[in-house]
DNA sequence: TACCAGGTAAAAA
DNA sequence: TTTTTACATGGT
């Protein structure tokens, strides 16, 4: 017998809650994905895992988000409560589009794309030790490739919830992951170097030595940058993803990225291949938005925008 | 079949 | 100090 709890949530305006959920219409259906509408993955609530069903209940000038919590354990006021943040944080459902769609607009690329991607914010994990582990995971594979190992990654080291007969898992914890061998860890296809990285990073957090949450709340990047690339396995690639999509430091950009330098040069260069410097000097016409709107570039391309 | 893919640390020069 | 190399796996 589940718990369940419903309400409602409003997100500042304009946001467009299809265009943020489909990029999770391909997720692993067991983790978290976007489908018939409703967008679902589990988190872990004051110590509970909940399983969270997202659907939209407005428009992209009137947003609002239905929000529907089950969990086998009873769901206290103080559980809504963060859940509600939780939710906020994951979609940056406070965050203000206009002041990025303002500062781009004369920029005719970035503008253009901008307007077709009306109300797209972009999602945040909803812990930095996600983003940490998901960046590290990344590093010098394809794309694909991580995906794979980041799913199986959930599913050997996350716990389950079982709800309805079906079964969910949450992203593990960073004591999740401290108390597995690397063995284990490099079992889900992980390089032994990288599997190291990982443990040693969650190691540290688990003892108390590095407070991810805490550094997110730091309002200089480059001390946030200094400080995760102290840990071994991390460096500036590594920390600026990490930021972007753990902790929505919409600003870095993480410029020296093959994928990002390829859309780039996609929508800027006609294709050809350019270097770091280049990527570095169109970004800047993004204001403070770089990170965001690579982001937009990127889903552009996904969906098959040209200009 | 090779080679490459959203890097990094450690070894070698 | 700067330049190379190893790394694991799945797609092409």
């Amino acid at each position: 017998m589940a718990f369940t709890e419903n309400f409602q949530l409003k997100a500042l305006a304009p946001f467009s809650f299809d265009l943020c959920t489909q990029i999770f219409s391909s997720g692993d259906p067991e983790i978290r994905a976007y489908a018939n509408g409703v967008f679902y993955q589990v988190l872990k609530i004051n110590g509970n895992l909940v399983l969270v069903n997202l659907s939209s209940a407005g428009t992209i000038q009137e947003p609002k988000i239905k929000v529907q919590l089950k969990s086998n354990h009873p769901i206290t006021v103080e559980d809504k409560r963060k859940a509600e943040e939780t939710v906020v944080f994951i979609f940056n459902l406070d965050f203000d589009l206009c002041s990025f769609y303002k500062d781009v607009e004369n920029e005719p690329v970035m503008h253009k794309i901008a307007q077709q991607l009306y109300g797209l914010k972009n999602p945040t994990t909803p812990t930095v030790f996600e983003s940490l582990v998901d960046s590290i995971v990344e590093q010098q594979i394809s794309i694909k490739v991580a995906h794979t190992i980041e799913q199986r990654l959930t599913k050997k080291f996350g716990e389950p919830l079982i709800i309805d007969d079906n079964t969910y898992y949450a992203y593990p914890t960073p004591k999740n992951i401290a108390d597995a061998s690397i063995s284990k860890i490099q079992q889900v296809g992980l390089s032994l170097r990288k599997a190291e990285y990982i443990q040693n990073a969650a190691k540290l957090i688990a003892a108390g030595k590095l407070d991810l949450e805490k550094l997110k709340s730091n309002p200089n990047p480059d001390e946030i940058i200094a400080e995760l690339d102290e840990i071994r396995g991390i460096g500036v690639w590594t920390a600026k993803l990490t930021m972007l999509r753990g902790m929505q430091k919409l600003d870095a950009l993480p410029a020296d990225d093959l994928g990002i330098r390829r859309v780039i040069s996609r929508y800027y260069c006609g294709g050809k291949s350019i270097g770091t410097d280049e990527a570095r000097e169109i970004a800047k016409s993004w204001g403070r938005w770089e990170g965001l709107a690579a982001y937009y570039l990127i889903i552009a391309e996904v969906k098959g925008i040209t200009i």
